[in-house]
DNA sequence: CGAACGATTAGCT
DNA sequence: GCTAATCGTTCGA
């Protein structure tokens, strides 16, 4: 049987609890992605999120309705995917880190130029990268065209840690990754 | 208007 | 482990 598809009420939950339930949902980008195996959380109150310091012309999304995703670039090079969650206005979204791909395999080898498939999504760039994220994309619903999120199938076991890549709030544990996934961007201890 | 700074990655030591 | 690449966003003058 198919599996169940997201749809915005699935998001109306804070960052750090969405970011745990979306590990082992599948994503796909026009038919091309996997499973998701690696997140980030982050929200308002955070002083590592894009959406601390308020509202601004890059982060609006994130203050709009859940169930969108929220595209920014990061330095200047990739593109990065988050999902925006909890209840409009507060600012909430998740990071989508790494993929176990699964579908459109050679499309993302050839946009990645690898063939490798450990390194096709495991990095929030390499993703973006793999399923051809671009700024289009930015404020788009997650449950139409041409995104599709699917529940998990199976409980899987989720590993926590601290988040990557930021200096503020370093320590906070908003992490979570599949135990043991060979596609993680960097693995846990 | 100028300058500093990344939610990263690839490549080299 | 260290650093260059590269450019939009943000903040200060």
């Amino acid at each position: 049987m198919k599996p169940r598809r997201l749809k915005p009420a699935d998001f109306l939950r804070p960052a750090p609890e969405m970011a745990h339930a979306l590990i082992g949902c599948v994503l796909l980008v026009d038919g091309v992605g996997g499973r998701i195996v690696e997140t980030e959380a982050y929200d308002m109150a955070d002083p590592a999120s894009h959406s601390f310091t308020g509202p601004t012309t890059r982060n609006q999304v994130m203050f709009g309705p859940p169930g969108r995703a929220y595209v920014y670039r990061s330095y200047g090079i990739h593109w990065c995917l988050n999902f925006v969650c909890d209840e409009e206005g507060h600012g909430a979204g998740v990071l989508i880190r790494a993929l176990e791909p699964l579908q459109g395999m050679a499309v993302m080898c050839e946009r990645r130029g690898l063939h490798a498939p450990r390194l096709l999504c495991s990095g929030p760039g390499r993703l973006g990268q793999a399923l051809a994220i671009e700024h289009d994309l930015n404020g788009l619903r997650l449950d139409h065209k041409p995104f599709e999120v699917l529940a998990a199938e199976r409980p899987h076991e989720v590993v926590v840690g601290p988040r990557i890549g930021i200096s503020k709030a370093a320590d906070v544990p908003w992490r979570f990754g599949l135990a043991g996934s060979p596609h993680l961007s960097r693995p846990f201890r």
